[in-house]
DNA sequence: GTCTATACCAAGATAGAC
DNA sequence: GTCTATCTTGGTATAGAC
């Protein structure tokens, strides 16, 4: 684990050795999750989308597993850290203005990750690994802050008559969509901006708002 | 494959001969796929499910992909059924009415799926079958339907300002989410009721509005 | 640090007895 | 119709050379 230029025997293909190894095996292992599902990937696939061999994969990770563990944990903790930094720039800004921005930032985050590994959270066979008890409850915190700065958003009728799920939850399903999307074609800041509305549709938000809301963020976030 | 009684060698668990055995592999093999994923899963698991052993499931299917491709099948083919009754028995409704049914009938197909088989759609190794080409075209229609009945029943200006992805795309992934929501808790009748007022809320559709929808909608799919 | 070679195991599928 | 037994393939992971 001791990364010095000229050690080690010369990998068979020199064709990317720009970026380190294990960078490139967790954006091919990414990709081919996302893709094929965790069990349905093999290592093989894996060390060949990082242009190395099978067993050097392990030089970098001791398992499959831990490749998994740590494209989960860096996924959320984007996710989470984004949110934060939305929530601490908001100070004074209004709750329809709050979660237009929460919503378009964590899309952005999402839409950001290298091959779309916001996806993972919907696979089952990740959800099913021990390895997503430990940053399961990450996102979790998630939907308690979206429903936090949705109960304030949302016209009184609308938090009255939802009950389960609740508007956190599904506001992050709302949300979360854009990586089912990014399937078909690119996500633009367009596609953002459409599911960042409905977000406050499903508020309740009157248009005259969304709008007024969408300016204000944008602004927000460009000066955070 | 001609099922009379008495044939055939005894089973070694004869715990649940009640059914035909062909629909109890289906439904071990669906647990299976949702919980685990469909490569995550074994055709020896399937079996223990099911009260037989691996080797006899080759009896009633060719392959782990047949399997597969019929749960496929039966899924979609329940929700466009669905939505074509919902179209048909709704010529004379307003469209916030026939949206409103749409989702709900829709949603309780989705609920109504046992062991939530209409999560398939969700998992990356499902679509990266081949056996998926042959139904996702279906789940395709029932997006353009949601689109068409949509755009009637969306405010001018919501349909003006929905670009990409459009409102039926939308739509079908809040619909769809039911079935992330139901691993949870068990999805009843008003986290239906719920999701299907957020479509109308999607599409711009005011509060009044949204609940008298409600109820001349469940009235008449009471009728249907 | 990456390679080749291989151990070891579990998967899907088949053959033939009952 | 279901069983046991087994074939074949392909998976993860390790050992040791370079």
């Amino acid at each position: 684990m001791s990364p010095r230029p000229g050690r080690g025997r010369p990998r068979l293909l020199p064709g990317k050795i720009a970026a380190n190894p294990r960078d490139q095996i967790l954006a091919a292992a990414a990709e081919l999750f996302v893709s094929r599902g965790y069990a349905g990937t093999t290592t093989r696939e894996i060390a060949e989308g990082a242009g190395l061999r099978q067993a050097s994969i392990y030089y970098h990770f001791g398992s499959k597993e831990e490749i998994l563990a740590v494209l989960l944990e860096r996924s959320v903790q984007d996710r989470v850290e984004q949110a934060g930094k939305v929530e601490a720039g908001m100070g004074s800004v209004t709750p329809d203005v709050g979660l237009y921005a929460l919503a378009v930032s964590d899309m952005s985050a999402l839409v950001a990750m290298p091959y779309n590994i916001g996806m993972l959270y919907r696979l089952p066979d990740v959800i099913a690994s021990p390895v997503y008890d430990r940053y399961g409850h990450l996102r979790g915190d998630l939907v308690d802050r979206y429903g936090r700065v949705a109960q304030r958003a949302a016209e009184e009728r609308v938090s009255a008559s939802t009950g389960e799920p609740g508007l956190g939850e599904l506001l992050v399903q709302m949300v979360e969509s854009v990586v089912s999307l990014r399937r078909d074609d690119r996500v633009g800041s367009s596609t953002v901006a459409t599911i960042a509305a409905a977000c406050l549709r499903l508020c309740g938000v009157a248009e005259d708002a969304i709008e007024q809301a969408r300016e204000a963020a944008l602004s927000a976030l460009a000066r955070a």
